[in-house]
RNA sequence: GGGCGUGUAGCUCAGCUGGUUAGAGCGCCGCCCUGAUAAGGCGGAGGUCGGAGGUUCAAAUCCUCCCACGCCCA
């Protein structure tokens, strides 16, 4: 280090090589604890083996989502990754402490599926025949496969995360936390059980999820020509039932489910709808029907011809009476107190008139529809067989049959019976099982509930409280959501996942006690404290012991796991083994709600939700401070990343290839963190990341060719920084503007980006990065590169303060652009200071254990900010004329002129003559306040002022102002006004426009007129030239690959008599090329030959040039 | 089917409570600059603002309907 200080900056690299970098990077990391000493809140001068400070820090509170390890990484968890990364990076810089411990969820549905495969036993008779210890032993053995490639990934990324001290939802702590969680609920007389319709894979004999519906077979519907469930051919049965109160009427009622008929207990109409009363002229028969539906039937010759005798709407026919179509359930007509219960007409809107007959069969054990109708309605749950479809006792004729069998025996009994108006056959999407591709049954099945529509207005009084980004998913999205809560169907007919505790008598099943710990399960069981080291099913569904309210009845646990989700909400106490863990316990209470969570909108409905409810059962408020939402990330051609298409790189080839900064600056730039979806690629066929690259080239090489510029000229002039160089603040403020300007744009930076921070609005850093990015290298480098390009001896004050100027600014920009690229900004920091032996502690200091910066307003000069911002118009406004009238910026010109009414403009151009001369390559810089004779003024209505007072007159006076002169407008500009169409109007009611006159070489941009004086005398002329020769002398050199201050010896050979010979003879041009050139010497003419030879051309005269390094 | 969102240049996106030349970046083409530059600057081409109605003096913006896509729910 010592000998670093002697030496100053190493000498930069020849290749840029960002991955090479940050491979670098993580070796220093590791190799000096860098990161576990961040995320232990310590301070560089800290050893990494000290005692942490987090005690007497601040803390921060972050939680990670969970993510299953049943696959890798994917752009999604790299999005979220960098967001949930950059956010506590900003805060760990700010002082506080930041604990970040990885999350991994390790039970539920994608694990159990897998293992299914791997070990090919599926559904519920399978596992339970491998047995659930031996199939939960292969879930837990699978879970973790993973980790080790995810936290490759991560560091790769530049995530800091613990991972050592990570959580498993599949811990015991975890779960018993987890336990601890329902058991508040249970006491809260929040948990319930009740029935919930899901679909049901018969050969399985088990509920599937939505996840495995949506995976059974899929097929092109011929009729919309999108992709649906497969199709299939189901019975269409239309049956007569018989009116009670009028014996011989039948209402005619339809279903595609003749195996729930059994299971009948009502009919359901729509009430709005218009029912007809009709004899079948044939037969006699009295039915009632949909008129619309009924002449179907008689179009495809089902039904005769019928005479109408009433009509009225179908609330007319809720409440009538039927005979039950079968003679089963009969019991359920009426209740005890004599009303009646079943087999009546009921009314419901989802009842179509597009098929059937309007009157649709209702089986409330079976079908959504059917199921809360029948809550609705108070009508019995009946379901006459088990989760494998097959048929009990109570329906004698079937019994033993599985469900879809039994279709053609019921179908035949009712036939027999004369109950079948019409028999068809009917094709539609319906699910089918994605392991056994049967038709799955849809049918009500007991699970647990947590009572949540209660908490609604607490659950919005509790968002309210929470800061979202986009700010609309908060509001609408989870608003609305939170404003619909239904209970929660917390519980699953699984096996690898968190056991409900629940434990129920087997002699009185409303006799059920819930189990809030691991010490009070090992009580009730008899068990010695400390002898249950796990909870998983195996492991204490065999535990029972004897009621305590039931004599002789035994408490045995019931078969159900936990919906995984309420795991991952219980994850801000479950994580720290929350009320058991005495430790943690205040911890877990003081850091409540957490400050900062980042999930994807996928989980509005998922982790947040989750989050949400039990924080507000639990605790009484929200659960966290602020949340990023982030949108999905979709491939280049805007389909869903699909491995199986490869429509998206390898991630990982993208880090390597270009950068993990790169790629962290890319993903957080637009609007995919604020929930809006993102394309990943510059195009549909950018199939290697190139978006990325172009990331690399605008806001990494620019910052690395700042660094590098510093770096050449500090070496070749030997400066070298020292500790008062380091601090942000000079000791005396520089004489230069542009090192004030710069100081101040970068203070500037710094408010910005601290504004956006604390907004948790990621998607404006970078863009806030590039834009101080053209400043510095675009005006405050390219304007300044001579203060650092000349003679040792020269101008020793100004150089000085230049070189401290530009390190200040590189410095702090590192320091603020730490949390977005970590590792090239640790990378610059590295050789800005610690390299030269200006860190804070010996032991490896980080720019990431430094603090943020802070902004310093004394350094912040808005009006000087201003003034370069109009200076940069008026360049880029002249540099445009010299590109019109295509004149090389190495031509002098004789004069600028800058006309402006505006004071500031002026004062500004005249602040920065010195800039814009040299950066224009102009003589002099004139200023005019009146441009009368350099543009022509017209106007437009200024719509947005005038339309409002105007209103219909709009259009006349907007007309009639098109039409207004010069002289008036110009009257107007000096405080007057016009009348216009009755109207007057002033200044504000005008928007004016200027038209440079022609003849001259000019142009205007609002406030501002510049004209160019393009005339080039012979002077100039040789002048422009002598820079064209320089110009061609510089590629050479570099062409001989010189060093930037190697001295040489120069040799021009050019016609005699020409222009480039006359520019030759001016002894002050051969000066300047001299000087530019580093040459001692400069001969025209002489024949001599040197080391290095080149032809070139200027103005259509051919030259020779050669040059050697001067010894 | 419902909730929320998206649709603007070849691509990625800005366009606030309506206001008259609809912008930026990238890409493309042309020119220029450069002894820090795998850079940079300037200019150009490129848009029926998803479609159709409506409100208004005025609609990319507000309303209605429709289409396409996405997430979630059913």
């Amino acid at each position: 280090m010592t000998k670093a200080r002697e030496t100053g900056f190493a000498a930069p690299p020849a290749q840029f090589d960002l991955p090479g970098i940050e491979h670098g990077i993580i070796e220093l990391w590791t190799s000096y604890a860098v990161e576990s000493r961040s995320l232990h809140g310590r301070r560089p001068s800290e050893e990494p083996g000290a005692a942490g400070a987090e005690a007497s820090q601040p803390q921060f509170v972050f939680y990670d989502g969970p993510p299953f390890a049943t696959g890798l990484p994917h752009f999604g968890h790299l999005l979220a990754g960098t967001i949930k990364d950059v956010i506590p990076r900003y805060w760990a810089m700010n002082g506080y402490a930041v604990e970040r411990r990885f999350g991994w969820d390790c039970h539920g549905l994608p694990i159990e599926s897998l293992v299914e495969d791997e070990l090919d036993v599926h559904g519920r008779a399978e596992i339970e025949a491998l047995g659930v210890p031996k199939f939960n032993a292969a879930c837990r053995a699978g879970v973790m496969r993973y980790t080790q490639e995810w936290r490759t990934v991560v560091q790769r990324m530049g995530r800091w995360v613990d991972f050592d001290n990570d959580y498993k939802t599949m811990d015991p702590t975890f779960m018993e936390s987890v336990w601890w969680v329902f058991s508040q609920l249970w006491e809260q007389g929040r948990i319930y059980e009740g029935h919930r319709v899901q679909p049901v894979s018969p050969l399985l004999g088990t509920p599937l999820s939505n996840f495995e519906v949506a995976q059974g077979p899929q097929e092109r519907n011929p009729k919309t020509g999108k992709d649906g469930h497969k199709l299939r051919d189901d019975p269409s049965l239309t049956l007569r039932f018989e009116l009670e109160d009028e014996p011989g009427t039948f209402l005619w009622a339809w279903t595609t489910t003749p195996w729930t008929l059994p299971s009948n207990l009502a009919l359901a109409v729509h009430p709005e709808v218009e029912y007809v009363k009709v004899r079948v002229v044939e037969t006699g028969e009295l039915a009632w029907i949909e008129p619309g539906l009924l002449a179907q039937y008689q179009a495809r010759n089902r039904v005769g011809e019928t005479e109408e005798l009433a009509r009225c709407k179908g609330s007319e026919l809720v409440g009538l009476a039927y005979a039950p179509l079968l003679p089963y359930f009969a019991e359920y007509r009426e209740r005890e107190d004599g009303s009646r219960w079943a087999f009546r007409v009921v009314s419901a809107d989802y009842v179509t008139t597009e098929t059937g007959t309007g009157i649709v069969h209702q089986a409330p054990a079976f079908g959504e529809d059917d199921f809360e109708i029948g809550q609705r309605e108070g009508l019995p749950l009946i379901r006459p067989m088990d989760l494998n479809g097959v048929f009990d006792e109570r329906v004698p004729e079937v019994a033993g049959m599985r469900a879809k069998d039994a279709d053609k025996t019921i179908i035949k009994l009712l036939k027999d019976a004369g109950k079948v108006v019409d028999h068809d056959v009917y094709r539609h999407a319906y699910p089918h099982c994605y392991r056994t591709d049967e038709p799955l049954l849809y049918m009500a099945i007991s699970t647990w509930f947590m009572r949540v529509e209660d908490m609604r207005e607490e659950l919005l009084a509790n968002n309210d409280q929470i800061h979202w980004v986009p700010e609309r998913v908060g509001s609408a999205r989870f608003g609305n959501w939170l404003a619909g809560a239904r209970d929660w169907n917390l519980s699953r007919n699984r096996y690898w996942g968190t056991p409900l505790p629940l434990w129920r008598c087997d002699e009185d099943p409303s006799d059920i006690v819930c189990i809030g710990s691991i010490a009070e399960l090992e009580r009730r069981a008899g068990l010695s404290p400390g002898s249950i080291d796990d909870l998983h099913r195996e492991r204490v569904d065999d535990i029972t012991f004897a009621s305590d309210k039931t004599p002789g009845g035994t408490m045995r646990r019931i078969s159900e796991v936990f919906d995984c989700w309420f795991e991952s909400g219980s994850m801000p106490y479950a994580q720290n083994h929350y009320p058991f863990d005495p430790a943690k316990k205040q911890y877990v209470e003081d850091n409540l709600p957490a400050d900062f969570i980042a999930e994807g909108l996928d989980q509005t409905r998922g982790w947040f939700y989750t989050l949400h409810v039990l924080a507000s059962a639990l605790f009484g408020r929200p659960a966290f401070k602020n949340v990023v939402v982030n949108g999905l990330i979709l491939a280049a051609d805007g389909k869903k990343m699909s491995k199986r298409l490869k429509n998206y790189p390898d991630p990982m080839e993208v880090v390597e290839a270009f950068g993990a900064d790169a790629l962290r600056a890319y993903l957080i730039s637009g609007p995919v963190v604020r929930a809006e979806p993102m394309r990943f690629g510059r195009d549909a066929n950018d199939s290697e990341g190139l978006v990325v690259r172009d990331m690399v080239k605008a806001a990494i090489l620019p910052l690395q060719n700042a660094f590098n510029f510093l770096v050449t000229y500090a070496r070749a002039d030997g400066w070298v920084p020292s500790a008062e160089t380091l601090a942000a603040r000079p000791a005396t403020r520089p004489q230069a503007e542009l090192d004030r300007w710069i100081l101040s744009r970068v203070q500037s930076f710094v408010a910005e980006l601290r504004g956006e921070f604390e907004a948790y609005n990621l998607d404006n850093l970078v863009p806030a990065w590039l834009g101080m990015c053209d400043e510095l290298n675009n005006w405050y480098i390219r304007r300044g590169r001579r203060r650092y390009w000349r003679g040792a001896d020269e101008g020793d004050g100004d150089k000085a303060e230049a070189y401290a100027t530009l390190y200040r600014v590189l410095v702090t920009i590192a320091h603020c652009m730490a949390p977005v690229l970590p590792f090239f900004c640790e990378h610059l920091y590295q050789r800005l200071v610690v390299d030269l032996g200006l860190a804070e502690g010996d032991n490896g200091d980080s720019v990431h254990l430094q603090r943020f910066p802070v902004v310093d307003e004394e350094l912040i000069d808005p009006v000087l900010e201003g003034q370069v911002a109009q200076v940069r118009k008026v360049v880029g406004l002249a540099m445009a004329l010299r590109e019109g009238e295509r004149i090389g910026v190495r031509r002098p010109l004789p004069s600028l002129t800058v006309a402006s009414r505006d004071p500031e403009v002026r004062a500004a151009v005249q602040r920065f003559a010195a800039d814009i001369e040299g950066e224009l390559n102009v003589k002099t810089i004139e200023l005019a306040q009146d441009d009368a004779d350099l543009v022509t003024l017209s106007a437009k209505a200024n719509f947005k002022v005038l339309g409002r007072k105007l209103g219909k007159k709009m259009k006349v006076v907007a007309k009639a102002v098109e039409q207004l002169d010069a002289a008036t407008l110009r009257a107007v500009l000096d405080g007057g006004s016009v009348e216009v169409e009755g109207e007057t109007l002033g200044a504000d009611d005008l928007v004016l426009r200027r038209e440079p006159l022609p003849g001259r070489v000019a142009d205007s941009d609002g406030e501002i007129t510049v004209v160019l004086d393009t005339t080039i005398d012979a002077a100039l002329e040789q002048e422009g030239l002598a820079r064209e020769l320089i110009n061609r002398i510089q590629n050479l050199r570099k062409a001989a690959d010189l060093d930037v201050s190697d001295r040489i010896e120069l040799a021009v050979e050019c016609a005699a008599g020409g222009k480039l010979s006359g520019a030759l003879e001016r002894e002050d041009l051969r000066g300047l090329i001299e000087g530019e050139t580093l040459a001692r010497s400069l001969a025209v003419n002489s024949g001599r030959e040197l080391d290095h030879r080149g032809q070139d051309e200027i103005d259509g005269e051919t030259l020779g040039l050669s040059l050697a390094k001067s010894s």
